[in-house]
RNA sequence: CCUAGUGGUUCCGC
């Protein structure tokens, strides 16, 4: 509902007040993802155009729609930017241009962001690893993946649910059965709960390998840890 | 703790 978020924000000028940053940046990501970045652009020349300034979440939300369109210059130009006026470039910002390239398939140069994002200093968070393992897990590359896991441990940081089932999922779809049911254990000795997503993987991944009654098996565990199935 | 970034199955299309 853009169009309505719009009439809200243009409400806030009728009423005598002014619009922040923050209202800005979320019509302006409101634009971006419902697809119009042509609108968001505009927004963004409309809040240069007040006394207030572009911060990090504008340059993120921005960058984030660009690589969604897959415009790689377009989104490098805009994080030149950034760094030129001023801005430093958070987690969130390296985290989507590593997306960005992980969903295009250019791993490497996803793996050069996030190096250029450890010299500047900027710490990876759970998501950055998270994205990182799925980029690496769908080019099949599934020792670094695991490699990455240690590096998030050493790091201090926990994989959570999501970083297993990528690489459940991974394992599955390299027909590696076996390691993604160890890890599996190895999740639910942690502690972390596997839930329809991690089980659907399982289950699918098992079927391929035309392990269907270890599958049926599974999707019976699954039922009576009371999972719903989709 | 006003705003931004990450995961699965099936089917279909390319």
């Amino acid at each position: 509902k853009v169009k309505d978020a719009k009439c809200v924000f243009d409400e806030i000028s009728k009423w005598g007040l002014r619009p922040t940053v923050v209202s800005f940046n979320t019509l302006l990501n409101g634009y971006c993802k419902s697809g119009d970045l042509e609108e968001g652009f505009r927004l963004k020349r409309a809040l240069e155009g007040t006394r207030l300034v572009p911060d990090v979440f504008t340059y993120s939300v921005l960058i984030n729609g660009l690589c969604k369109e897959s415009r790689f210059d377009d989104a490098n130009q805009l994080f030149d930017e950034m760094c030129r006026k001023g801005l430093v470039p958070n987690d969130v910002t390296f985290t989507t241009l590593i997306n960005g390239y992980c969903k295009m398939g250019q791993i490497d140069l996803a793996m050069e962001i996030y190096q250029q994002m450890l010299i500047k200093g900027v710490k990876p968070d759970l998501i950055t690893f998270n994205t990182l393992i799925n980029g690496l897990c769908k080019c099949g590359n599934l020792g670094e993946a695991r490699e990455l896991i240690s590096e998030m441990t050493r790091k201090g940081l926990k994989a959570d649910k999501i970083t297993y089932t990528t690489l459940i999922d991974g394992c599955c779809k390299e027909g590696d059965l076996d390691v993604a049911l160890k890890i599996r254990k190895r999740m639910t000795e942690e502690g972390v709960e596997l839930d329809n997503v991690a089980f659907t993987a399982l289950i699918s991944g098992l079927c391929r390998e035309g392990r269907v009654i270890d599958a049926e098996t599974l999707l019976r565990e699954m039922l009576k840890a009371g999972i719903k199935p989709d």
